[in-house]
DNA sequence: ACCTGAACACCGTTCAAGT
DNA sequence: ACCTGAACACCGTTCAAGT
């Protein structure tokens, strides 16, 4: 793996865990093995740094929805196995979605990692409506609406979760969600 | 106002937009008219103000639901007017529910500051729940995962909201979250 | 009791200097 | 191309000194 890679990985993880502003170049280049001021010579900025780690981010979310489709028995299963894309990130060291720290930091953040963050949300959300659509949950006129519910929803349970470092809250949250009609049986 | 006073006041708004690790002592300092060292003759650490800052804010929630409450004709008015609560952090220049942005600052957090942050959950919740039995939605029995389901889905849709600075997109997730049955029609 | 300037070790960032 | 030590202005925090 390049310096840069490892550079990516490390500032995701962190970044998961601490936010953009919990983010510290001297720890994340002892992570990597380097100096800190050698992660100017990959990102010419902390801000440049983030927008990649959210780009490289939502990159991957796409890769892992598109797995989670092509391996479902049919969309049904697959918007079954959606919230189990959340739990992993609380099963890495409680770890929250990095697009749910980023809006917590809204105020703070630079234009173009906001950016990314709402790519993310949206390929979310288009993934969920056509899941939606395709398991006949809900017509395509309401799939945008319950989509974006969906997603919301989601990224609180798992934002709750991670407060009490409680995965088993997170599946409680998720059966409720069930049991009230927000997600499919 | 006394200083500790506006020092708790000036204290929750930024940590409300920046979190507990955005919160800047010289700033905050300035915005009371002090200097920062002069912080710590009313507070003796920043975890000690954040802990300050959390238990104000469960307190002043307590005050503000039993407000909806008797201000309400019926149980069922008074859950609906719920979310409102969430819904006036936003309109106060986009700012988050501070147990949400604690919650995602959860691995950095003193302790004593996660004990207030749950303690906000546990107000809510057994708010939620209370009405919820009294206006008839559930049974006791299911009272409590309800009303842990719709606090964590009205918090993730604060964090939506916030993260598009689109207080409409707020109103929209609270419509769709009624159409599927989390939250009473 | 309340406030302050100066100092400490720490941050992101720059830059001249190295290989 | 890639890395580094030293420096900069900034952070939380301490403390001796002021009123």
């Amino acid at each position: 793996m390049s310096t840069s890679e490892a550079i990516l990985v490390a500032a995701r993880d962190s970044m998961q865990a601490n936010g953009f502003g919990g983010l510290n170049f001297r720890d994340l280049a002892a992570d990597v093995g380097i100096k800190a001021a050698s992660i100017y010579h990959h990102f010419p900025s902390k801000a440049d740094l983030a927008a990649a780690v959210a780009r490289r981010y939502w990159e991957d979310a796409v890769a892992r929805l598109d797995d989670v489709l092509t391996t479902a028995s049919d969309p049904a299963e697959a918007l079954h196995r959606y919230p189990g894309v959340f739990r992993q990130s609380l099963e890495r060291q409680n770890r929250l979605c990095l697009g749910s720290f980023m809006s917590a930091e809204y105020d703070g953040l630079p234009a173009a990692v906001i950016n990314e963050v709402h790519t993310f949300a949206e390929v979310n959300m288009a993934w969920l409506a056509k899941r939606l659509v395709d398991a006949g949950i809900v017509g395509s006129a309401e799939s945008e609406d319950r989509a974006r519910a969906i997603f919301a929803a989601v990224s609180g349970a798992q934002l709750m979760a991670r407060s009490r470092s409680d995965i088993a809250l997170f599946d409680t949250l998720i059966a409720s969600y069930r049991e009230a009609g927000l997600l499919p049986g």
